[in-house]
DNA sequence: CCTTTCATGTAATGGGTTACATGATTCG
DNA sequence: CGAATCATGTAACCCATTACATGAAAGG
């Protein structure tokens, strides 16, 4: 009897997409979901372990223990071929606007309520903070841009050079936004 | 005897920032919230309502009941000296880079999973998407960058220009992604 | 010896969405 | 006469973060 297949959470679909990439202890999959993954998404340990218990309860994932060093059995998960084909159906599900959430805009809304220099500050801080993930996706895209896998459409890396190539322009654009506000704000 | 003054919640913030540009109903809170704050933040009414009894607990805005068309007294809101002060404060906070979450992007992270057809689909209703964004932060914005009031740093339609420059910056780039995408999913 | 890394879990709390509830006025 | 708009609130639930809890092995 299968379970009712209802698709699973965001963050379900985001540890499908991880371990469909590759098999994972919880603990690796809360490292993955740093570096790279928390580029676009992010959970922690505490979140995911649940998770994967709801997956593999609705067969989308099948655990088996391995040799660890945790005081308790240490699981390695994989996808099934039921979770496969839930990830296909979620990544070509019909897309509603998601609402934007950004902070560092909010803040800068309420800007004209400030003297010019913490402005002027607040701007340079997200700059940096632009700057410095514009140099980590760009460093990531040149490691495996090059590698003959990147150019097949079915692949890992393939996905990976879409994504990374989206965060750098649009950290870019973010850049020479922050820019062009120091120049108003003088 | 004032109020413990622990910073308000991002949701506080938010509405200290819209009732220092104008004094508003929650349910006019709830409009505006959707547009054009929407454009970076969002909440609904049912969020709105205890955290403005929050807000006023603390001493940062008080109410004043006025007629409306409501079963219960329409209650009119205005930031006091204190929740100026305390959106000043948040403003010129130190900024934490923020976790990004941009389910978009986790959807795309794993488009090598699909089919090329649904893969192209994909990123279509995405640039589709960005562009009507991105039309309507441009008509928001040449509607108040004429006014002279946008070139004064303290007025808040310096800042409503600044941050929908930004809108305006990041969608084009995002429909620009999208179209190198579609070239390269053939 | 102390810190880091591996490794898995639970509990308390906070933030956010959906749904429930009420009721007058205005417009088609 | 039904739907939309004005107008405020509560309750149930889901999602996410922080903190609590345990314990071995490796490296400085």
């Amino acid at each position: 009897m299968p379970a009712t297949s209802s698709t699973p959470s965001h963050l379900g679909c985001a540890l499908l997409g991880l371990l469909a990439r590759a098999p994972s202890t919880g603990y690796d999959l809360a490292r993955r979901m740093q570096r790279p993954v928390g580029y676009f998404w992010s959970a922690r340990h505490s979140q995911i372990y649940p998770e994967l218990a709801r997956l593999e309860r609705a067969g989308l994932v099948v655990h088996q223990v391995v040799d660890g060093a945790g005081p308790r059995p240490t699981k390695r998960y994989a996808v099934t071929p039921a979770g496969m084909a839930a990830l296909r159906a979620w990544v070509g599900e019909e897309a509603q606007p998601q609402p934007v959430r950004d902070l560092e805009t909010l803040r800068l809304w309420s800007v004209w309520t400030v003297e010019p220099e913490t402005a002027r500050g607040l701007v340079r801080q997200a700059r940096a903070g632009h700057e410095e993930a514009l140099h980590a996706y760009q460093a990531e895209l040149s490691s495996i841009a090059g590698q003959p896998e990147a150019q097949d459409r079915s692949h890992p890396l393939f996905a990976s050079v879409l994504t990374l190539e989206g965060g750098v322009r649009t950290r870019r654009a973010a850049v020479e936004w922050c820019d062009w506000m120091l120049q108003r704000l003088g």
